[in-house]
RNA sequence: GCCGCCGUAGCUCAGUGGUGGAGCGCUCGGCUGUUAACCGAGUGGUCGCCGGUUCGAAUCCGGCCGGCGGCGCCA
């Protein structure tokens, strides 16, 4: 007999027909007539019930510990009591596993839970956000794709940094040492010469020791590289790209959506266009809340929730002072104390989750930035020979996959939307 | 890097100077339909580690280790 799926059965597509289910155990309970097993498959919960005149199926059942892997046998039927309001009434079952005692019962604290991560994948709230995390990766497969951009792939190990400030992870390699990457963009504008229009989506690596609800050490950054465009340019296409994947989500994730508790509402105010915003108007907005902030801060963590609370869908901050943002941003030729570069902060207080902006093409623009940064030149001399060689005008960005998905799916904290955060104190399992 | 908090049974916690506890889990038994079922019994400890104070330390003091929350830094 070919097996089926939770849903399917919930659908009530099996009404009245014996069905095979494989699954896991999550939760059973015993009274002195029946014992019900309820079966947990990727698909969703079903309760199945094994009456005691059946003998040795009330037996295993009344008997088998929660998460162990089992196939069952039985006939389905609608039944207001049970979950989804369809059983199955039992008249086979097969332990495949005995699990031992689960290390996870109803009471567990936030730290635990984290310890054993690889155990708690598989709750239903863990499954929800690996569920949507699918689809917002495979929604900005979709988006690239179907909009010319070609899909490339960068290096992880690197021989130096990336961006000036950001802190690199070391890593021995032979008999010298290398780095982890932060970033691809460097690689990406190297492909711009070929395929004009290139992303990839890839791990990138921060030593920074940051000790927030935002931050990773390894996150998932999805960077595109797009020759001839500008900044306004790269908005448009980010817009896009951000309202393709929140429409995805609403379309295929409902009901994780629904179980996760976000307010749907909130997701379907999500289109294009995003308001621009220059950084300028930023800092009066904030001082118009009540935040004490001056021209050339870069915004703090409570501005940023303030602002971000004010908004109903993500918005652009352009036009940054040059001194908040890395050397390569291309200053604004009307106004060179400022960078043509943008953040897109996601609304609800959740803040920044892409960083991108126009480069600087010309040569001698470029040196000069980097010898007033204070850098070395020998340290970018792959990037610096680019602009040697039919140099064109050019834009980029990085988006925050998590923090993406962490918005989108409405958790309070990164670690919730990827299965095995890497932070500053946690490096396992 | 800075500030704050926490560490006691497999889990969640109470115990703040005098013989280490409860609920849940697990094991056994009971109950004719449960909904994180319920009832009864049993099981379960390096009180994070090291040192100090004391007749006596889970409890007071010092150091260390581990973790959590927040700030700064960033996607």
């Amino acid at each position: 007999m070919r097996s089926v799926k939770v849903e399917d059965v919930l659908r009530g597509g099996y009404e009245g027909e014996r069905v095979l289910l494989r699954g896991w155990v999550y939760r059973r309970r015993k009274t002195g007539g029946v014992a019900f097993v309820v079966l947990r498959d990727s698909s969703g919960i079903l309760q199945c019930v094994a009456e005691r005149e059946r003998g040795e199926v009330y037996d295993i059942a009344k008997k088998v510990r929660i998460e162990s892997s089992v196939e069952v046998c039985g006939t389905v039927r609608r039944e207001d009591k049970a979950p989804g309001g369809y059983e199955v009434l039992l008249d086979d079952i097969r332990v495949v596993h005995m699990a031992e005692a689960f290390p996870i019962n109803r009471y567990k604290s936030e730290e635990y839970l984290l310890d054993n991560r690889h155990l708690w994948l598989r709750s239903r709230e863990m499954t929800a956000v690996m569920k949507i995390r699918s689809t917002v990766f495979g929604a900005i497969h979709e988006f690239f794709r179907e909009n010319g951009y070609y899909e490339v792939q960068a290096p992880m190990f690197v021989g130096s940094a990336v961006e000036g400030g950001s802190t690199l992870f070391e890593v021995p390699y032979f008999d010298k040492k290398a780095y982890l990457t932060q970033s691809a963009q460097f690689y990406l504008e190297a492909f711009i010469y070929s395929l004009e229009k290139v992303y990839t989506v890839a791990p990138s690596f921060r030593a920074e020791k940051s000790r927030t609800r935002r931050h990773l050490t390894e996150f998932w950054h999805a960077e595109a590289e797009v020759a001839w465009y500008g900044n306004e340019d790269m908005m448009k296409d980010e817009e896009l790209l951000m309202e393709h994947i929140v429409r995805r989500v609403l379309a295929e994730r409902k009901s994780e959506l629904e179980y996760l508790g976000r307010d749907l509402d909130r997701l379907r105010a999500v289109e294009a266009p995003f308001e621009r915003m220059r950084y300028e108007r930023l800092i009066e907005m904030a001082r118009d809340i009540g935040v004490e902030i001056s021209y050339g801060d870069d915004l703090g963590a409570d501005e940023e929730r303030a602002i971000t609370k004010e908004f109903e869908k993500p918005v652009f901050v352009t036009h940054y002072p040059s001194e908040t943002k890395p050397f390569y941003h291309r200053p604004d030729p009307e106004n060179p104390s400022v960078v043509l570069c943008h953040d897109l902060l996601a609304p609800e207080g959740y803040g920044e989750i892409i960083g991108g902006g126009e480069r600087i093409w010309k040569l001698d623009v470029l040196l000069q930035r980097i010898r007033s940064y204070g850098l070395n030149p020998d340290d970018y001399s792959m990037y610096i020979d680019l602009r040697r060689y039919g140099s064109v005008p050019h834009a980029g960005f990085g988006l925050g996959v998590d923090r993406a998905v962490m918005w989108i799916a409405g958790l309070d904290h990164i670690n919730k939307a990827i299965a095995f955060p890497r932070t500053i104190r946690r490096l396992r399992p």
